[in-house]
Formats: structure tokens, sequence, C-alpha cells
DNA sequence: CCGGTTACTGGAACAACGATCCGGTGGAGG
DNA sequence: CCTCCACCGGATCGTTGTTCCAGTAACCGG
């Protein structure tokens, strides 16, 4: 998506259209999730029809590459001066954006090359590099912490956003009902009332950002 | 998919068939991609019909969901005495079996309840709580490193494995393009060619591991 | 004012998909 | 020999992403 030559820029046509069905998509995602997202149902919304979304848009998947990429301009870049605050800041408004769009967990197996995200990850690599953050630690921080974020998010969704009320049950019965064959899963997993998510992930990223401070020389 | 009361193991039918049909998948999503992977397609190769599939499987979701399961076989479960080195060895584990089935990071949006998982998952908590961590650290550390391995695969396998060359390339040229507006990331980025995955995953889960051995009393 | 280029629209249609209906078949048990 | 039942698969339905192509409306140089 983000690779192809953009050649609606280049002739200073009004991307206005290209930006009402991004927004509309991603409120049809909110509203009804990404199985009843569909060119047909997007059109009707915006009351078109189908066929002439593809004028805009080369695909669906550019529909879904601009949805996905759209949600994060909601991401602040922090101003901290003090490195850790900023990275903690952003990471935590990332994973608030994708639990706020859980739709989004299902997209994340795709590319990421929208401007939103590129400027967030440029970002992430400048509060490291002003750090003192130096390579191979570098590189392994900005993918740990990306990663982190990531797959709490995608986790957290999974289980208590996109799996139904009833689907969450029948799991938590099945669990019950295999108690002794994964003793250790079934007395401290997920599932188990007493998870925190918010608190499970300070303290993982904490334990992250405390082994990236101790590689500062 | 886990939760439906499987009425063909009561009564004692062979699933013979349904074993076979999710071997076959795992091959074909291996040859050709989850995109690729239909059920008319998967019964040609299995010699049968496309519709009597649905005799052995209740959706094609369903057929996911057991694949996904499927490859998790493969993972062993440690027998290290050291937590540690058991630990270690299952995420390792872990995270090679996502990247050489590059289709599961696709499918990790959804919940994995099959029994490879939990029982792994089940070793997972066994083994921390026999190190001494305790709630709320105990949970943290689970899902800490169980994200973690998710993130990183996903990440990775979305970027060298599921990616075609021509897309990493225009990737490339596509960052190069915009050196100035991401500066930080263009230098130190993942596509830059001195970027080593398994060095980088290495580094994080020690991070997380010391975070949480920090942790026992 | 006009002819034509250009930006944009949408009905019709296509191939492919997941899934269901329902009429089969074949062998085991009475 | 009859009956039952696990198992099979052709025909078919509704829906999907996408393309073809015949339009329309606005602008622009003459």
């Amino acid at each position: 998506m983000w690779l192809r030559s953009s050649s609606r820029e280049e002739r200073g046509g009004p991307p206005l259209s290209r930006q009402r069905i991004v927004e509309e998509a991603v409120a049809l995602l909110d509203a009804e999730g990404p199985d009843r997202l569909t060119m047909r149902r997007l059109a009707e919304r915006l009351g078109t029809g189908s066929t002439t979304l593809y004028w805009h848009v080369k695909t669906k998947d550019d529909v879904l590459d601009l949805a996905l990429d759209a949600i994060f301009a909601a991401v602040p870049i922090p101003e901290d001066q003090e490195w850790r605050a900023g990275v903690t800041r952003l990471i935590g408004d990332w994973r608030a954006t994708l639990l706020r769009y859980p739709w989004s967990a299902g997209l994340l197996g795709r590319p990421m090359l929208g401007p939103n995200v590129l400027a967030r990850s440029d970002f992430l690599y400048a509060a490291l590099i002003g750090a003192g953050v130096v390579e191979p630690h570098l590189t392994a921080a900005a993918f740990g912490l990306s990663n982190f974020v990531v797959g709490s998010a995608l986790m957290q969704a999974t289980w208590l956003l996109n799996a139904d009320a009833e689907t969450r049950d029948a799991a938590r019965e099945h669990m019950d009902h295999q108690r002794d064959r994964y003793p250790a899963l079934a007395a401290h997993g997920p599932l188990t009332a007493s998870d925190d998510w918010d608190e499970s992930f300070e303290r993982g990223l904490t334990w992250l950002l405390d082994g990236i401070e101790a590689t500062i020389a």
C-alpha cells in the first residue's frame, strides 16, 4: 500500500474522498468488526456505489492499511525531557489505542508503513539514541518495546474485547473441566478473575526499561 | 472451536479423517499461504469433495484453529532443572515454530485453547512457580514472556517471511526516499541490513528474565 | 459558445468463496 | 433380506472482491 507510487497527490487532486472512505471504514470497523467490513457495506454507508470506491482506493487491503495507520494519529508524540518518561508515555498510549480499536489486533500482521506509524517509531529510536543507547542494544531495545506492546495488546484484545461473553465463559468452563491436566495454568492463568492486565503490562515494561537502562554506559 | 462439545469423541468414532484434514491444511498453508487455503482446494488435495469436509469439521475457522494448535506439537516441553534454562528453551522453541510456519503469525489473534498450547502454557507457569515467582509478578512474568515472543515472531514473520522480496525492496526505497522525515528510523530501523533478529530477541528475553529473577525473594 | 478532455460515478457481471440441502452409498447388525 | 447409520458429494444459495464499460458533470482552450 504505502509502496505504491501515489499518482493522486502528484496531480494535486484533493484526497478528500479518500479520507472520508478511511474515516467511515474506521467507524464501520469499530461498530461491527472486521468481518462486517465489506466494500459494498462501506459504500452504502457513504451513499455511493460500491464500485466507486475503487477509483479512490486500489484494493480493500489498502482500506485496511489506511485505517490501521489512521488510528495511530491518536497517539501523541511525547515531549518529555527524560527519555524514560517519554518512552513510557508513547508505549502506553500506543497500547491504549490498540485496545480502543480492538479490530486493529487482527491487522498487526501486515507491514505498517503509514506516516503515523513511522513518525512514532522514529520518535522511539530518537528517544533511545538520545538516552545513550547504542548498538547492538538500540535495535534490541526498539524491537523489544514494540514487540512487547504489540503482543500485549494482541493477547488482551483477543480475550477481553474480541471474544464475546459466552466465548469467555465457555473457555473458563473448558479450563475448569481440565483443571487436573493443566494445574498451574488453571490456578494462575488468564481468565482467572484476579488478573490485572494493566498492572502486568507495566511490570513487564519496567523490566524491559530497566534492562535497557543498564546498557547505558 | 475448543469450546464446542465434541460429539465425535464421545461416540468413540475414529477422528482419523479429522487428523488428515488438519495435516493437509498445514501442508497447504505452508506451501501457498493462508489466502490460498480454501475448503475446495483442501478437499481437492485430499481427493474428496469439498462438502465432505463439513462432516468432520464444523467450519473453516475450526480448521485454522486446529492447524494452529497442531504446529505447537513441535515445541518440546523442556525437562531442565534450572528454571531459566527451561523457560529460555521453551520460549526459543516457541519462536522457532512460529517462524517455521509464518502463516501462523496472522492467526495469533484468535483464542488459542488447543491442547498443545495449553500444555506448554502450563509448563511456563509451573516453571515460574517452581522458581519462586509469586503474584503479582507471576502473571506479569507469564504474560510478558508470552507477549514478547508472540510480538517478536509476528513482526519478524511480517517482514522477513510473509513479505516478498519486491515488497521489502520497495519498503527500503520508500524509507530511503523519506530519510529526512524519519532520520533515526532510517538510520537504525529494521530493513537496515545490519539488524540481527535473533540477537535482538535474546537480548530482550534476557532483560525480561533478569527482571523476573530480581523479584524472587 | 463549443468540443473535448478529464475527473469521477455506478450498474452489470465474473469468478471464487463458505456453507447448506438433500439424495445418495456401502457396510455392519439383526 | 432389511434397516440403520456413518459418510460422501453434486447442486445450489448468498456473499465477497474486483473489473468492464457506459455514462455524467465540470472545466478549458479556442
